[in-house]
DNA sequence: TTGCCTTGAGAACGATCGTTCTCTACTCTA
DNA sequence: TAGAGTAGAGAACGATCGTTCTCAAGGCAA
């Protein structure tokens, strides 16, 4: 018998997979049922609607972030470092096959400007990232505007490498972040 | 009598107006038939389907842009400066009542998944900006990596603006612009 | 004026979606 | 074994969407 919990996780990732590849609009109840192989009274025994739904997957995609960005912080060694492997963590993800942007970025665009929930879920994880990286700067000694560039450049990445395909964005915005981090440093130092 | 260029401007403007607040799928051809004060029937007679209805907002937004990195470029001395112009563009724009980041991305996110047209017209706006910024960073003597680190600068302002509703991210992403600009240039020149 | 063509307004159609309901099969307890 | 409760499968419902059709009103040629 599945326990709830695992049904619960197995809904998730099967809307979270459909969303991602789709959009958020374009997949039915139906189709995550399928997906997750749960009879639609369950699924609306776990999730309420599909607003729901979606305000579960996004948590679970933002814990998900979090997690992927200290797993390759933990290997680096001071902020200096810390603040580049977020750079190699997005080249590394970039790479993953049906990579197709960030899905924040992407509900963003989608459901925006209709849905409150949404965009609040989008800006929170957003404003999240951002205090992460503001917190390495000042570690580093480095002033608050390089937070901003450096957030900046990662979000820029993100969504070129969605667009063109191109894979070497992330490598292109962990050079600019060397050079930025290295400026700040020295005119600040 | 309404000359059939008119009407067609007028239902692009309103099909514009609508999608961008509201996303692509969030809005009807019945509210766009309001919003532009035109019959179904004119309506279909214009657009053949709301797909092509989409390349055209598409396509429109894309002369606007062109318009408008022009325009911001024209004030402007020298590659360098031309480059900076950028953000101080975008600058101008996100400071714009209902700005909602940018429409291209907002409609990646939106549709390309589902829809091959839009995702190329998306891609093909893209790559079409990286070349301007490419030549100009020619002009300028600079390497082809500053181009890229530019673009993706450009695109992550546009994100970060959007989501945040921060709009000094374009101040900062010229600001590191600028630094990595001069940077290029003293290492390559 | 008469008849024809175009046009606008919106009803209608078929499809799809989120959500709920029905019905059946099955499990567990006494 | 009998009966109550649960869960699955999917039909059904009401709303909405893209698109087409109907029909009446109006302009124009003869």
């Amino acid at each position: 018998m599945d326990d709830e919990r695992d049904v619960r996780r197995r809904v998730i990732e099967a809307a979270d997979r459909l969303f991602y590849a789709q959009g958020i609009q374009a997949v039915g109840m139906d189709a995550i049922r399928s997906e997750a192989r749960v009879s639609l009274k369950r699924l609306y025994s776990l999730f309420a609607s599909k607003d729901d739904l979606v305000a579960a997957v996004l948590a679970d995609r933002s814990r998900q972030w979090d997690a992927g960005i200290s797993a390759a912080a933990a290997s680096a060694e001071g902020p200096r470092e810390r603040l580049l492997a977020i750079y190699d963590f997005l080249g590394t993800w970039f790479r993953e096959d049906g990579f197709r942007g960030c899905a924040f970025i992407n509900s963003f665009g989608e459901l925006g400007g209709v849905s409150p929930q949404v965009a609040e879920a989008v800006r929170e994880q957003k404003a999240s990232f951002r205090r992460y990286v503001d917190d390495l700067v000042a570690e580093a000694g480095g002033p608050p505007a390089l937070g901003a560039q450096l957030a900046i450049l990662a979000e820029g990445a993100q969504t070129t490498a969605a667009i063109s395909g191109d894979t070497t964005a992330a490598a292109d915005a962990r050079t600019a972040a060397e050079t930025l981090i290295t400026t700040a440093l020295a005119t600040s130092g």
